[in-house]
DNA sequence: AAGTAATGGTACTATTACAGTACTAAATAA
DNA sequence: TTATTTAGTACTGTAATAGTACCATTACTT
């Protein structure tokens, strides 16, 4: 079962590496390709979404680029994962008349606010706590 | 962001049917598929699926069919959805050495836990449970 | 003012995973 | 022995995801 994409994960990454890189000011999609080791075409795309929802302040033109909008702190996870993936929606249609699962549907609807919650409470500076063990 | 697959959600369905429905004893694909509305050939694949991770118990034969193995209390959500959709893996490669998420990867498996313990706690039962106010 | 370097927007293609189907074998009751 | 029903496996169609390409726009630099 899987729940975030490959590309939400790729995003989390981007805006992890943007929350600890030490240089100040814009980085542009191709430093930031080489620094997360994603192919830049992907690593654009992202960047676009991440700056259409404002997780990302961006700056056109020749010397322009990306940054964090925010301090890392202020920076749900949550919001990351929504603007790649969208919405939680543990099963298909929550909301809509779906029949089949119609018994169950006020539990699952409890549950997907129980995941969304999950997710808005960490936020970007929670992800690089490396207080519980050293990556590799 | 998807969480639960369609399949996994008919699963739900066809166990909470099995849960509420009245007479006792077996009952025959057919049967469920008629009283759940999905196409038999995937009320078939499910139960199969179902019955070989032990959720459900079978006769094979004439007169064979499906009965829960347990009391719907006893029967976890998250048993009848790792059946159908395996265990959860908020992010692509949890346990792998995948790099691109190497900065975050101690919270994702502390993410991924929570969310597998959430599933967890929810009894089949539970999702029965009606009082929150009615279906339609 | 022109050239260059960068993002913005959109649309397209390829790949993969999911959903659904089909077929044959095995078991059991009458 | 025949009808009924599950068991197992493999296949096919579809949809969502991942990745790519293109052109427009912006702004710094000379």
């Amino acid at each position: 079962m899987k729940v975030v994409t490959k590309l939400a994960d790729y995003a989390v990454a981007i805006c992890c590496f943007l929350a600890v890189q030490r240089k100040d000011g814009l980085l542009s999609a191709g430093e930031i390709s080489s620094a997360v080791r994603i192919n830049l075409p992907t690593v654009t795309k992202l960047l676009k979404i991440l700056a259409s929802a404002r997780v990302l302040v961006t700056k056109q033109g020749s010397k322009g680029g990306y940054m964090l909008a925010a301090n890392p702190v202020d920076i749900a996870l949550a919001t990351i994962l929504h603007a790649v993936d969208g919405n939680v929606e543990v099963i298909a249609c929550v909301s809509n008349d779906c029949g089949v699962s119609c018994l169950a549907k006020n539990k699952w609807q409890v549950i997907n606010d129980e995941v969304t919650a999950l997710f808005a409470k960490y936020s970007l500076s929670d992800m690089l706590d490396l207080n519980e063990g050293n990556c590799k």
